[in-house]
RNA sequence: GCGCCUGUAGCUCAGCGGAUAGAGCGCAGCCCUGCGAAGGCUGAAGUCGUGAGUUCAAAUCUCACCAGGCGCACCA
């Protein structure tokens, strides 16, 4: 059992046996939270009971917190539990059970940290899911991080996940892509085609329709437009997608399932999807379009589905695609990962699934405020449109994969953020990441040392360590279960690497004042119980990092 | 105009209704002929945007205002 709800037992264990001798009065129904007080003074883990018990209860805070006091129940992982400040209660372990969790997490090694609060769940995770019409730009960076990061965690808690990328290879966009290709593979055939009007003017573009036209010997020039328009979707569509998918997998994203929009259509799923919210009276026909009635759902306006052109609506497909998440694959829950940019689209979503019948709690939709970037001390403006593209791919040549999940990761999605080129560039070895991957280093260098010297610590005691230090160190790495329930819970992958460089910074305050391996052959019970405890921190910062996406240097 | 998000140290950002608000960078110092100094220690630095309210307790919840971001398409 977690120690937290071991703890709370015990809380709720004292309190009954309280009300049941008559020293207190009963109270209604409330919620027993034990935290980790940030002052070690103030104790291992404390809980605000008494405090929130006193209006209830009609009785002053410090009384009711010696009530419980006193009946706590014998515990032998507990040493002290004691009432403080206006109505504390304080609890402090015996130094027995951090060393018995030294063995612990040794024992569940790349496992420890795994908890079963989402066990049971099948959740989806969208996230990226950028047009399949060029490279990502960085822009896109900061969800994809954010997603991954997601996913890792829930999949930590317990959850079965799904890591879904929807390629929109159905809509306008593609469309318009696919004529800038066609214009560009003309202008390779050595014609004076120019650009379509709405056009993708990126350079990468014209390289594709060179590789194609080298490819295929310049056959589609004698094409009829629409024809070689054809011809060139698949081929452009599969470059592109090959782009993302690079760049995704260097920054250590992997995707289970790319999902295409067209498929949707292809199965007929568009249609029956459609049928059944036309059925359902949901779908109007107005001014020659084909209109998603929200406002029966209390929104502002209703939204197009069908153009008076013919053509499909983003929204369109989308509330099929969320439609086929629920109803063909019965997940639990869905969270998609969208830029701020697609605010608007959230409300309408939200009304498609009611519409639908699906229950809102299962659809979560997460906004990542949109990231600007610094050069020069000047904020930089990206647009496509404009040819002023910079790449993730960029982004990762500059910092390093390592260092752009850091900085994504490390800030709540919603918070807006401005990340300065320059300074990630120049201060890089002086960034937080590295002093996370630097904790882990050292402790892989310690555990090298220690092989070659020829100690072996597998019968070391752990009960050797006393230290304060030592103690502190082991009270850090255990709260990673917490951690990663806390942080799964409310979808906040941030409090992964703040975590994590709590943990390093304990592990670099024991480094300082623990010598490990020692010279002195006295010294050598003691050198065992520390490798042990070297070995369980190195266990649970590498965690850290796989949970962040991020490599563990063995050396640095 | 309406809606959502944000405002915390010089900068970039954490912060779970609780105890003396934190970290990194930057700044002023100290510490290696001992396992990696990409480290440790000390210090300076805060009207938690402003004002009110709820509460035993507010950076955290509510309201108003100020400032910024995003959205309010037969774009995606």
């Amino acid at each position: 059992m977690r120690i937290t709800d071991q703890l709370r037992d015990a809380v709720v264990e004292a309190l009954a046996a309280a009300q049941g001798q008559g020293v207190l009065p009963s109270a209604g129904a409330f919620e027993i939270t034990i935290e980790q007080p940030r002052d070690q003074g103030h104790g291992d883990f404390a809980t605000s009971l008494p405090l929130k018990l006193a209006r209830t209860m009609k009785m002053a805070p410090p009384i009711i917190a010696a009530a419980i006091v006193d009946a706590f129940p014998d515990d032998a992982d507990v040493k002290n539990v004691e009432v403080a400040g206006p109505g504390f209660i304080n609890i402090t372990l015996a130094d027995a059970w951090f060393q018995s969790q030294v063995e612990a997490i040794r024992a569940a090694g790349s496992e420890f940290g795994n908890t079963d609060s989402k066990t049971g769940q099948k959740i989806q995770l969208e996230f990226v899911s950028v047009n399949p019409t060029g490279p990502l730009h960085v822009g896109h960076a900061r969800g994809a991080v954010i997603g991954s990061g997601l996913a890792n965690l829930l999949e930590a808690a317990g959850a079965d996940v799904t890591r879904e990328y929807y390629v929109n290879d159905a809509g306008n966009q593609m469309r318009v892509y696919t004529e800038t290709l066609y214009s560009r593979y003309m202008q390779a055939a050595g014609y004076d085609v120019p650009l379509p009007e709405t056009s993708y003017p990126g350079e990468y573009v014209a390289e594709q329709a060179q590789q194609i036209f080298e490819d295929d010997g310049g056959a589609l020039a004698d094409l009829p437009k629409e024809e070689a328009i054809a011809a060139l979707y698949k081929p452009g569509l599969e470059r592109n997608l090959a782009l993302i998918k690079t760049d995704l997998e260097d920054l250590n994203i992997i995707y289970d399932v790319w999902f295409s929009e067209q498929s949707l259509f292809d199965s007929g799923r568009f249609d029956t999807t459609m049928k059944e919210l036309e059925d359902d009276g949901f779908i109007v026909d107005r001014d020659g379009a084909r209109w998603f009635a929200s406002t029966q759902l209390g929104e502002d306006k209703d939204n197009v589905v069908i153009r008076s052109s013919g053509g499909h609506t983003y929204f369109a497909s989308d509330i099929v695609y969320h439609a086929e998440k629920f109803k063909e694959r019965n997940f639990d829950q869905v969270i998609d990962v969208w830029g701020a940019d697609h605010h608007g689209h959230v409300a309408r979503m939200n009304a498609a699934a009611k519409a639908l019948g699906i229950d809102p709690d299962k659809l979560t939709i997460i906004l990542n405020q949109l990231v600007s970037f610094k050069e020069d001390g000047e904020s930089l403006r990206f647009s496509k449109r404009k040819n002023v593209i910079v790449t993730v791919r960029d982004l990762i040549e500059d910092v390093g994969a390592d260092a752009v999940r850091y900085t994504f990761l490390s800030r709540g999605a919603e918070s807006q953020m401005e990340f300065d080129l320059d300074l990630a560039r120049k201060q890089s070895p002086e960034n937080p990441v590295y002093y996370i991957q630097y904790a882990h280093a050292r402790l892989s260098g310690i555990l090298r040392n220690a092989v070659e010297k020829g100690i072996d610590w597998a019968d070391g005691d752990v009960s050797l360590l006393t230290h304060d230090l030592e103690i502190a160190l082991v009270r850090q790495i255990t709260a990673l279960p917490d951690v990663v329930d806390r942080a799964a819970d409310r979808l906040e992958p941030q409090q992964v690497p703040h975590y994590a460089t709590e943990v390093a910074r304990a592990l670099q305050r024991f480094y300082d004042a623990c010598r490990v391996i020692s010279e002195n052959e006295d010294d050598l019970p003691v050198s065992k119980a520390r490798l042990k405890l070297v070995e369980a921190a190195q266990i649970a910062i590498a965690r850290c990092l796989s949970l962040m996406g991020m490599n563990a240097p063995e050396r640095m």
